[in-house]
RNA sequence: GCGGGGGUAGCCAAGUGGUCAAAGGCGACAGACUCAAGAUCUGUUUCAGCAGUGAUUCAAGGGUUCAACUCCCUUUCCCCGCACCA
């Protein structure tokens, strides 16, 4: 060990070793497992901070969980299918100055290996070393031998038997779903493809078809249960209609809706238009009610959106209410409409606490809304809506679904609608328009012929959702979301025409999706180890089907494939080893895919003992407050950040910076800092081994209150570090194994502690072992044998946890900081410092108090009936009342284990402080003497008369 | 809109009923060391105070409690996801 802590030699130095003496290569044996893994990188950009963050995470617990005692396999792989890698070559390849800037400047590749890489290939090599590279440089604890690219040919026989087995299940579909489309490059448009429109969603209306003398007139709602409320229909007598056949049914809408209509999945044919002012007047019957209703003219429907065909619900849409309320007094005889619409009556169907039948009226009416034209009506609409969806049930006039609450009648009441042939699905977008990169129009299309896994399937939600109860979530909080999630996850189209992938075995125009192929991929590490014995060909659905599922026999299995039985047996056995996934570590932007599309193919695939154990989230990082961007910038790889500052800062900085899934703010300020605190905790320790190797006295020092104070909040330190790995709380876990320990030495220190550091030291390093495994190899060293990573984590020794202590150092401490802040305030230098600790009665009301607290009988009647019948209290009488009121509250708020110290130690005020009155002299510069209460000494101005337990009586001169 | 997470001193960030004027870090200021700078160490960093104290604070407002940053209600602001894309 040098006295100069240099991290490049320390770390090199230790990797190799490491890496020589193989002791992260675990085979499996009698100890229990843990099988850890994190999602294997995608392979378009090198490793960030991001990463790091996640990655670091996953290795601590994997050393920890090393150390004490578990037999772990921590394994890595490489994603590399679907389509970004395929966009970043042709990228590259057409030297987009954009991405070469990024990837030249950022990403830190040199500009001659940028332009040699000329196929995705090239990428996937390129990047899968530099990220093994980059992560044996932080020292991950990764066993190296199951590394493997999702690209290669044996993963691919898995993904193919994968499928087919899903298939067979039903697990894999074929259907419809409807896409952003952008009809001049006739392709679904991607995010990144979208010039204006970004955040529109796809938004999915219900289409009632009212019937016209055998014409469908179709109105698009977002609230199907109000059709039981319909009073009549809005069309705009401006706007010229299409009539189309649709299927077989004809159908009237407006030109936008015929545009949009082409795109679904429906047959359209245009037949002839139609003038909206011919339609008014004309009476539709409601295909669910059965009532017949009049078609008015409204100037506020827009063909754009719908279908250009609104259903009126006066009683609950008070737009449709203003705009009947406005037809009053009109003349609508040029429609042939004689009678007074504005009398036609309201239907309720909703009944909603805040409001009485009729909530748009009721709305409209607070609001004091004038007319449709009023701006105030778009918000009578939003506290309607609201309120209704919220609180809203359903009354009689919607026969059997009276008593639903509305938020829950959407699906079923369009599903049921649809049964019927009544109602049909029509897509619009959330926000208008979405326009392409290329400058056309988006539009929704129905991709038709699609393989889908069906996610929305109950019963594999069913299973899911009990996967999901028997698992551990980190933090716990998560476990809601998730929750959320898996039900809010519907089909998934799960092949695409390009990109990178292994084909649809039944189906080999289509590559599957590439996050349908990272669902299972966990089992591939055991079968990665064994890849020279057989070639791809050899991985039949036979092998797979004994391997992972124990289906047949290894005899059968060997067979059929020509693997030797052996090796046969040997995945088999380490499967069931290693299997199931203890845990998962991921960052939180894989919640709504890859992890729930790990679960959800678990399940489906394997039996019930070899599902997820438990998964644990973190959060993203920043740099300097900016988002990071793999494509655009800013982004810190984690070889600069390992160069910079070495492997294990980085690891510190990166894990104590934020906890669970905060997002942790990278700055260069805070790393330095912690470079600073690391490399004092590298002298601390280089001190500390070379005094040892000096002198011997250490060992033979008598103990003083301050060594068994520093050696009793080591175990408090152990404890709570321990508690928070258990828990993956890693930012916690090092401010109690390094930052607070740090202070801790700091004043043990001051304190001229001198005894068992070299215990101490033995215990922090491995302690620190998980977190900064380098330098914490190369004290241990000097200290021990062995590997620190294979040793065991420490254990807090209880008898090692001292109250007399503790309350010693406490007292000195307050002491100090009290004589300190008096000198501060009298600006003056002491000449002379008395302390007098409290009065023995004082301690004995205190103790009593205690003891009432604990019996739960403390109040000021019974201390004080208590204490005037004790003769020893008489002499103090006077002063005891106002004392004993102030203790009672002190006892109230006081915590549990400083009333336990109180009481049940022998700790004496007195000789603690005289055992720490060299160290007050030390920093006060001056005489300092101490006097019990009883016995004052020295006391002109009567200062003992204020001394309180705990709280020694101070006078200057 | 739906779902999730948040709002704590100049900044970052602990803190789920009493040990809280509130850990830790950064920054700032002062002192020690130094010819000096840096590093390091010590202290201060809401306000007032020449005796260890007092007052006012934890997005805003209300409530529960002997006691609230912590529990409940209302309001408000910020961040993330909402898909076929890894």
């Amino acid at each position: 060990m040098k006295e100069r802590y240099d991290p490049k030699e320390v770390e090199i130095k230790w990797q190799s070793k490491w890496k020589e003496s193989r002791i992260f290569e675990p085979e499996p044996d009698d100890r229990k497992k843990f099988f850890i893994t994190i999602p294997y990188p995608y392979l378009n950009g090198n490793l960030h901070a991001g990463h790091t963050r996640t990655f670091t995470i996953g290795d601590v617990i994997a050393r920890y969980k090393r150390m004490i005692g578990y037999n772990v396999l921590f394994p890595m792989g490489f994603h590399a299918t679907g389509t970004p890698i395929v966009g970043l070559v042709e990228q590259i390849v057409k030297k987009d100055p954009e991405t070469i800037r990024v990837y030249n400047q950022l990403h830190q590749i040199p500009m001659e290996v940028l332009e040699s890489i000329k196929t995705p290939e090239n990428i996937v090599e390129y990047f899968s070393i530099e990220a093994e590279a980059a992560m044996k440089s932080i020292g991950f604890s990764i066993d190296w031998r199951r590394k493997f690219t999702t690209t290669e040919p044996h993963y691919k026989k898995l993904i193919t038997w994968q499928f087919n087995l899903l298939h067979s299940l039903d697990k894999v579909v074929k259907g419809a779903h409807p896409v952003r489309w952008c009809p001049n490059d006739e392709n679904p448009v991607e995010d990144h493809d979208i010039l204006k429109g970004e955040d529109a969603t796809i938004i999915e209306y219900t289409l009632i078809k009212f019937n016209l003398d055998g014409d469908i007139l179709p109105c698009a709602t977002l609230r199907p249960e109000t059709v039981f409320g319909v009073t009549n229909l809005w069309i705009n007598p401006k706007i010229v209609h299409m009539r189309l056949k649709v299927n077989d049914e004809t159908w009237i809408v407006s030109k936008d809706a015929y545009d949009k209509l082409k795109y679904s999945d429906k047959s359209i044919e245009l037949i002839d238009q139609v003038n909206g002012d011919t339609l008014i007047g004309k009476k539709v019957i409601n295909p669910v009610t059965g009532s017949s209703v009049l078609i008015l003219p409204a100037s506020f429907v827009s063909p754009e959106n719908g279908s250009g065909i609104v259903m009126s619900v006066p009683a609950h849409a008070p737009y449709d209410y203003l705009a009947l309320r406005d037809l009053k007094g009109a003349d609508l005889t040029v429609y042939g409409i004689t009678e007074d619409v504005s009398s036609i009556p309201l239907i309720a169907l909703i009944k909603v606490p805040e409001y009485g039948k009729y909530p748009a009226v009721d709305a409209v009416t607070e609001l004091k809304v004038k007319d449709q034209n009023d701006p105030k009506a778009e918000e009578a609409t939003k506290i309607v809506y609201r309120r209704e969806f919220h609180g809203g049930v359903l009354t009689e006039t919607t026969g059997k679904y009276a008593g639903m609450s509305v938020s829950k009648i959407k699906d079923v009441l369009t599903h049921d609608l649809i049964e019927q042939g009544i109602a049909d699905v029509f897509y619009e977008f959330s926000e208008q328009p979405v326009i392409c990169r290329c400058g056309a129009t988006c539009v929704i299309k129905m991709v038709k012929d699609q393989w889908f896994l069906n996610y929305s399937e109950p019963s594999w939600k069913e299973q899911v959702y009990k996967c999901l109860a028997g698992m551990q979530i980190i933090p716990p909080e998560l476990r809601v979301e998730f929750e959320n999630k898996i039900d809010w996850l519907k089909d998934k189209a799960c092949a695409r025409r390009k990109g990178l992938g292994t084909r649809l075995p039944w189906d080999m125009e289509w590559i599957i999706e590439s996050l349908g192929d990272s669902t299972i991929y966990m089992s591939y590490y055991i079968i990665a180890k064994y890849l020279d014995k057989f070639e791809p060909e050899q991985l039949k659905a036979e092998f797979f089907d004994y391997c992972l599922l124990g289906k047949s026999t290894a005899q059968n299995a060997s067979s059929s494939t020509g693997i030797d039985i052996g090796i046969i047996n040997a995945i088999r056995n380490e499967f069931l080893y290693w299997y199931p996934v203890d845990l998962r570590s991921s960052g939180k932007d894989l919640i709504p895919n890859h992890i729930l599309f790990f679960l959800f193919h678990h399940v489906a695939i394997f039996p019930e003992t070899h599902w997820p154990k438990s998964i644990a989230i973190n959060g993203f990082v920043s740099l300097e407050g900016q988002k990071m961007s793999k494509s655009k910038g800013p982004i810190l790889t984690l070889r600069s950040a390992v160069e910079e500052y070495g492997a294990d800062i980085t690891r510190l900085y990166i894990l104590s910076t934020a906890e669970h899934v905060q997002d942790a703010d990278w700055r260069n300020a805070d790393i330095e800092a912690t470079r600073k605190q690391f490399e004092r905790f590298y002298k601390i320790a280089y001190d500390c081994l070379t005094e040892e190797n000096n002198t011997n006295s250490d060992s033979t020092c008598e103990l003083k209150f301050i060594d068994k104070w520093m050696l009793s909040k080591m175990q408090y330190r152990i404890i709570e570090t321990t508690d928070a790995l258990n828990r993956m709380q890693t930012r916690r876990a090092v401010q109690n194994a390094f930052y607070h320990i740090i202070n801790d030495m700091k004043w043990y220190e001051r304190r001229g502690g001198c005894a068992s550091k070299k215990d101490i030291l033995n215990t922090w390093v491995r302690l620190m072992a998980p977190f900064t495994p380098h330098i914490c190899e190369e004290i241990w060293e000097q200290l021990g044998s062995g590997f620190i990573s294979l040793n065991s984590f420490p254990e807090a020794d209880i008898s090692l946890i001292d109250r007399s202590a503790e309350l010693a150092e406490e007292i000195t401490g307050n002491t100090l900081k009290d004589i300190e802040e008096i000198l501060r305030l009298i600006k003056l230098k002491p000449t002379r410092v008395v302390l007098y600790t409290a009065a023995s009665w004082k301690k004995n009301i205190l103790k009593k108090a205690i003891m009432m607290k604990k019996d739960n009988v403390l109040d000021m009647k019974t201390l004080m009936n208590a204490l005037m019948s004790d003769p020893l209290m008489r002499p103090h009488a006077k002063d005891i009342p106002k004392f004993a009121q102030k203790t009672i509250n002190d006892v109230q708020g006081m915590e549990n284990e400083l009333m336990v110290s109180l009481t049940e130690t022998d700790f004496d005020e007195t000789s603690a402080l005289k055992e720490s009155m060299d160290f007050l002299k030390r920093i006060v510069e001056c005489d300092v003497e101490i006097y019990n209460a009883d016995d004052a000494g020295y006391d002109p101005q009567g200062k003992s008369r204020i001394a309180v337990p705990m709280r020694p009586a101070i006078y200057i001169e």
